[in-house]
Order: C-alpha cells, then sequence, then structure tokens
DNA sequence: GCTCCGATATATCGGGCCGATAGGTTCTGT
DNA sequence: ACAGAACCTATCGGCCCGATATATCGGAGC
C-alpha cells in the first residue's frame, strides 16, 4: 500500500527520497509515518516493475535534469553511468512512468479496506473518477456498518464484563458512528458536486 | 504486543490456540483481527522464554491434565512424548507460568503509544496498579495532543489545497479530540475509583 | 453405512512494514 | 576552523499478516 503513496506524491513531482519521505508525512499525517526502512525497499521494488525511474541529481541546483516522463533504452544508460559515478551525494531523484500512473489507478481501486489503506486511497482520491470514489467510500461504509454491529452485538451480549473492555468497545462504538456520519458527507459531496476534477488519467501534459 | 495479549487471556484461562483467537477477537474485538500466523508462532514464542506451557489434552472431556504452573524437565519429555503420538486431535492446551505473569506486567507496563499497543494495554489494564494505568493513560493524551496540535497546524498552513486530504485532516482532529475527551474521561474516573481493582501481581491461588 | 461439508485445530511460508543502525555529505552557528 | 544539526541513502532483524496445507470431528442427507 505504500506504493499507492509513493506513486500519488511522484505524480505531482519528481522528488528523491528523502523529500518524498517528508511530503508523505504533510499529506497522510497521522496516517501512517513511513518509515525509510519501508521507503527505499519500495522504491527499489517500483524501479524493479518500471513504475519509477531514478536519475541523480548533479546538484548544480535545481535544474533536475528534467525527464520527457516516460523512459526508453537511454534512460538506462544514464542510470548506469551515473551508478558508476558513486560516492553518496549523488541524490536518486525518482519519476514516475506511464507504468507506473497505471499502476497507481490499478492500486486506487483495490477494494482493501483497512483504516491505512482506505486512508491512503482518499488521500490521493483526485487521481481517480468519481464512480471509484462512490465505490470505495460506499464499501467503506459498509465495511464500518458491519463492524458497528458487531461490536454492538457483543456489547449487549456482555454485561457487567470487564469495564476497561467494555470502555473500549463504547469508545469504539461511537467512534464508528462518527466515521460513518463522516462517511456519509462525503457521499453526499460526492454525488452532488461540481465537476471540478482533475483528469484521472495520463497527466504530462 | 501479541503477546501481551495472549498472555491477558491466558491468565483468565487455560486455552489452546484456536479458542485463545475466538478470546482474543472477542475482547479485542476491532482492535485487530489477530490470525493464525502471528499467534502460533507467538506462541512458540512464549513457550521458548517459558512464558506458558503446553499440554496436550486426550479430550476425554475437561480433565485438562493439571499443569504446576512452571516446568521441569518432566514436561519436556511429556510434551515429546505426546509429540510422538502424531495425529492432530490433540489439542494443544496452553497456561501461563509465573515467568509470563511478570512477563505481562512488564509488557502492560511498556510505554510504547501507537493506538494498538495503547488499546490493547487498556483491553487488559485490570492486571496492572493504578499508578501504571495513569501513566499509560496520560501518555496517550500526551501523545494525542501533540498530534491535534500538529496536524492543526498542517491544516491552517495550507488553505485551497487539495479537497480530500483537507476532509482526511478535518476529520482526524475531531476524531482525535474525541479520543483525547475519552481519555480524560478515563483518567478522571481512574482517579476517583473506588478500589475495586483485583491484585495486579500473583495469581494462582 | 456412506459421503460430503463445515467447523475445529495446528502449522508454515513469502512478503510487507517497521525500528534500529550505519555511514556519508552539506549547512550553520560560533 | 570546528562541532553539531540537518540531509541523504541504505540494510538488517523481527514481527505481523494473508494464503495455503493438512488432518480430524460432528452432523445432515441419502
Amino acid at each position: 500500500m505504500i506504493e499507492l503513496a509513493i506513486l500519488g506524491i511522484l505524480k505531482e513531482a519528481d522528488l528523491h527520497g528523502y523529500e518524498l519521505k517528508k511530503h508523505l508525512r504533510k499529506v497522510l499525517g497521522p496516517l501512517s509515518n513511513v518509515s525509510f526502512g519501508s521507503l527505499y525497499p519500495a522504491l527499489n521494488r517500483l524501479e524493479r516493475q518500471g513504475a519509477v525511474t531514478a536519475v541523480v541529481a548533479d546538484d548544480a541546483g535545481p535544474s533536475t535534469m528534467p525527464m520527457t516522463g516516460s523512459l526508453t533504452g537511454e534512460a538506462a544508460a544514464f542510470r548506469s553511468r551515473l551508478r558508476a559515478t558513486r560516492g553518496p551525494r549523488n541524490k536518486k531523484v525518482y519519476g514516475i512512468t506511464r507504468i507506473g500512473e497505471r499502476r497507481l489507478v490499478e492500486l486506487l481501486s483495490d477494494p482493501t479496506d483497512d483504516e491505512r489503506s482506505f486512508g491512503m486511497k482518499l488521500a490521493f482520491f483526485r487521481w481517480c473518477d468519481r464512480p471509484t470514489r462512490l465505490r470505495l467510500l460506499e464499501r467503506r461504509r459498509a465495511t464500518l456498518l458491519e463492524r458497528l454491529d458487531e461490536t454492538r452485538r457483543a456489547l449487549t451480549a456482555r454485561e457487567g464484563d470487564d469495564p476497561y473492555v467494555q470502555a473500549l468497545m463504547e469508545h469504539d462504538t461511537e467512534s464508528t458512528m462518527s466515521d460513518i456520519a463522516w462517511l456519509g458527507r462525503l457521499i453526499a459531496r460526492e454525488q452532488a458536486g461540481d465537476d471540478r476534477t482533475r483528469e484521472p488519467t495520463g497527466g504530462h501534459p
């Protein structure tokens, strides 16, 4: 799921790992403090898949060596040339490829529905179309309703149980109800929404 | 952290893995659906540490072959004897040892403070004393206050940003405030509490 | 009696994510 | 000039999860 977040950020701008982490923190905020121990392996995975490309910035200022977006054999050669120029301080700037953009859309429509995954998808909702958004929102709501039901049944079944467990479950019930109401507002906004959406596919003007 | 939950459950009754999972689901409910892929390795870990002991129930009724609590070489021999009696349907019933009880208290006072860990500790608050409880509750509150602050700053800094990210952060702010208030109530209850607490240390009457 | 089936029961494997750690570079204050 | 802070990439061990394998048990239906 971290791959979704990386691609979502890289679709806005080319960045290197360290910057990426900061951006992720800003956007996802409390929803997962992505650690380097996840970030770098994920970037390698994405590079292997061809979803991102890396070049090394020369540090001659902010001229990030423009990338044409998709890579040819030339880019690979370029990369290995610079890999020879070993010696840290060559920041590896990552850019998203067309494959990566396709992958991003694919990951966005994945229905996995835990707190984390849902939050991540929501954070990058701008990259998918309204039907997908509605599907995800409604699915999430259904999941929470189910959970609410289950917790409530467990709550009524055992009265006079451990007070801490009880407190935990009552609070969970309240939180879940609040979340469901929130989702309801988001769904309504989505259905009534004016169509000020960015193009879901194919950025790169 | 799953070890905490296992020990917390086993302190109430001797159980085998499958039952354990069901109990965990009841007590922790929505807070982590412990999977077998975590449960069995964790049980092995705990067994290696001497925190739990396993015997095999003969299925001749509820006579669970009483365990003396801590194990000698005899227990190991017993175990391997039964391991030779291969053919599943010999349920491995686990029981907590004195070492396990010490470990439980130790895990309970660990200050790790993410959603998961805090929730698990709260679910087993009955096994620790009031000072520890208050320490954990207040630490959690402090963490959430910090997070609230951070999210709020991020929220005011960037107006007119992506509406979905904005929605995410606003909702997080609300949820966090709600959680803080809830913690406040728990703290108050704890401070005013009549002393109807079970003995924190040394079960085994 | 027989078979099929769902629940009970234990266990492992690959892979993702995290915290800790390590090692190097550039910037900044003094 | 120097120390310390921030920047930057990377790996390692360990936990946790979902998928999968395997085997038994109790009952429903024929």
